[in-house]
DNA sequence: GAATTAAACATACAGGCTGTTTGCATGAAT
DNA sequence: ATTCATGCAAACAGCCTGTATGTTTAATTC
């Protein structure tokens, strides 16, 4: 597979390309995205600096590249893991365990927590993410508040906050927080929403 | 006050030093760390890079001084707020209108929120947060649990949750979002997890 | 208070990195 | 078979960071 002769031009281009976005992510998540430079992740890559530039436009388009594969793992995911829930409740708990094991792959919370709004910019990074899939909270808080599960509440705030709570739940796990005080903590905020009439 | 001739060395010192973090954290604010070029940001000063080199040992430590500086305007203004609440619930609400409060000063939730842990670290952030005056929250979480005001519950992992709520609470005010919503969210949320016994 | 030392810069320099340009080789199109 | 376009490789230009060196002026010492 490594042999680049006898090869149409999509497949090298194929290639390249994957090879590019899979060494970035991982200089990236190691130096972060200002002191990760082309030269060594070319290297990495085992290409040369002219492929880079002839496949993303510049740097900030490879990092773009990764988080947005990065994103679509993680929507990949939470869409396979989505079970029939008898309340609306139930799915938004068992959507939001979902999100954090997606999360757990190694170095992804940092890479879209961190360095993803710094490097692309906070507006860019709420784009993406709604791009591919996280309207699922806000839809699942929407369809909760309608059927009188949670009281009814800002949406678009309500959303904010708790995905801030979900992404730095994700964040602290990812750097060895204990789980199940994660998501005792999690449950209970939840519980208390719907409790809080 | 701006004749540099007659004018003992520390004044110098400070002044220059003032300088720089003024401007440094306006070009932070501006075009994010990574683009925010030394060059720049000496002109806006009025220095030359000689001085800065002089008083930080590089750029990280410029932005670290500027991160400092904001995080202790954080704690004097939440300090200053400190009011007199008959409940540690109650306490807790009027801390966090304070802390909403006190990020509102014009790029501080970028910067401390996003440009920050990316520039910094995570771990660094933390620390900083920590010397300065972020305990407040796990402080107040304790003494509800001790009062019973709120259910016995891992408090690291609620603080970590809850903080991250409020930082996001304040990153969308300071993007224009509604105050009064996010307000009725993040109270939904208080006194829920007060009910949720 | 004269001489020495140290602080506060200013300037010049070295290396590295990003993005662009130019050249070349090979697969695709005609 | 020839032409064209794609996928790179390599060299180049500009900028930026951090360092090293020089200069002025305040602080200290004798």
């Amino acid at each position: 597979m490594n042999i680049k002769t006898r090869m149409s031009n999509q497949d090298r281009s194929d290639m390249t390309r994957k090879a590019l976005v899979k060494a970035a992510r991982e200089l990236f998540i190691e130096k972060g995205y200002g002191e990760a430079g082309t030269p060594e992740l070319v290297r990495a890559a085992g290409v040369t600096r002219g492929a880079l530039y002839h496949h993303f436009e510049d740097k900030q388009a490879l990092f773009r590249a990764v988080a947005e594969n990065e994103l679509a793992e993680v929507a990949k995911l939470i869409e396979r893991s989505a079970t029939t829930a008898s309340t609306t409740m139930q799915a938004l708990e068992s959507g939001t365990r979902a999100y954090l094991d997606a999360m757990q792959a190694s170095g992804r919370a940092h890479l879209l927590l961190v360095e993803g709004p710094a490097a692309l910019g906070v507006q860019t990074m709420k784009q993406l993410n709604s791009d591919s899939a996280a309207h699922t909270l806000r839809d699942g808080l929407a369809a909760a508040m309608a059927a009188g599960e949670i009281p009814q509440l800002p949406l678009d705030a309500l959303t904010a906050i708790l995905d801030a709570a979900f992404d730095r739940a994700a964040l602290e796990m990812a750097q060895g927080a204990s789980r199940t005080d994660i998501e005792t903590a999690l449950s209970a905020l939840f519980r208390g929403l719907a409790a809080a009439k």
